[in-house]
DNA sequence: CTGTGTGCAAAGGGTTTGCAAGTAC
DNA sequence: GTACTTGCAAACCCTTTGCACACAG
């Protein structure tokens, strides 16, 4: 984690180190309140300015879903700034059972022909059942 | 439309009868600030509580696209009123230039098949240039 | 006439901004 | 020491709620 701050550019601190690891360790995206909870006692705006940073950053990437709150899920290790989204090779699984979200790796994304349009990143949104559902 | 807002069991109004020309008349989905654009003057509240309404009752459907803020288009179950097959597959496009948000109908949806998750639902969201840009 | 819809005012809630104090490097 | 980070307060916005009046059916 040192090291992933570092090439950031950003200073690694106790509150910053905490945010990230309740991220990773969790085996789905995590909302806001997910965070909030498994933080203690916090200031909710250096979580906002936390969470903002990891985002411009290529640490963390945004999940939004339709009638969710935005969710958060680590980056792979070769994304970079600003341009993060659409190199991740997974879909987005929402459970309607347990709500959780998860980020799953596929080995190929289908592609599209729109005549007209040119297509340059392809988000994949699925909703359904998860494994422990 | 009389007969649309009667089915769905709404009055018909002129304040609705606007917002909901605005969005059919649009070729692509419409945000809040450019119905309120086209509205002239008007009530904020009252257009948030229509397009509630017409989102609750199917008339509206939302697109939420990571980034934006959520926009506006036509059920299309309600473009063509005796049909009521679920044919209307179609996916979001968005353009990284004008920034329009369009709904294509596509004939075949991609399927997935992600062992121990069962898929009930998919949303495509694609990036890149429309035809006019 | 009756119940739905509208418009204004005020409240609510989440997020951002400003700034002084604290901390990493 | 310097620049980045944090925490608190206050400001900002967007959205919802309450209520009296207007209007569709």
């Amino acid at each position: 984690m040192d090291q992933l701050f570092k090439n950031k550019g950003i200073r690694k601190t106790t509150f910053r180190s905490s945010v990230y690891q309740i991220v990773k360790r969790s085996t789905q995206a995590v909302g806001l309140d997910t965070i909030e909870n498994q933080l203690g006692k916090h200031d909710r705006i250096t979580l906002y300015r936390t969470i903002k940073t990891f985002v411009e950053r290529g640490i963390f990437h945004e999940i939004n879903l339709s009638g969710e709150s935005t969710k958060y899920a680590l980056c792979e290790d070769d994304c970079n700034d600003h341009n993060h989204v659409h190199q991740h090779q997974h879909i987005h699984f929402q459970c309607n059972n347990c709500h959780g979200v998860f980020c799953i790796p596929i080995s190929k994304m289908p592609t599209f022909n729109i005549p007209g349009y040119t297509i340059e990143e392809t988000e994949i949104q699925l909703k359904g059942r998860c494994e422990c559902c």
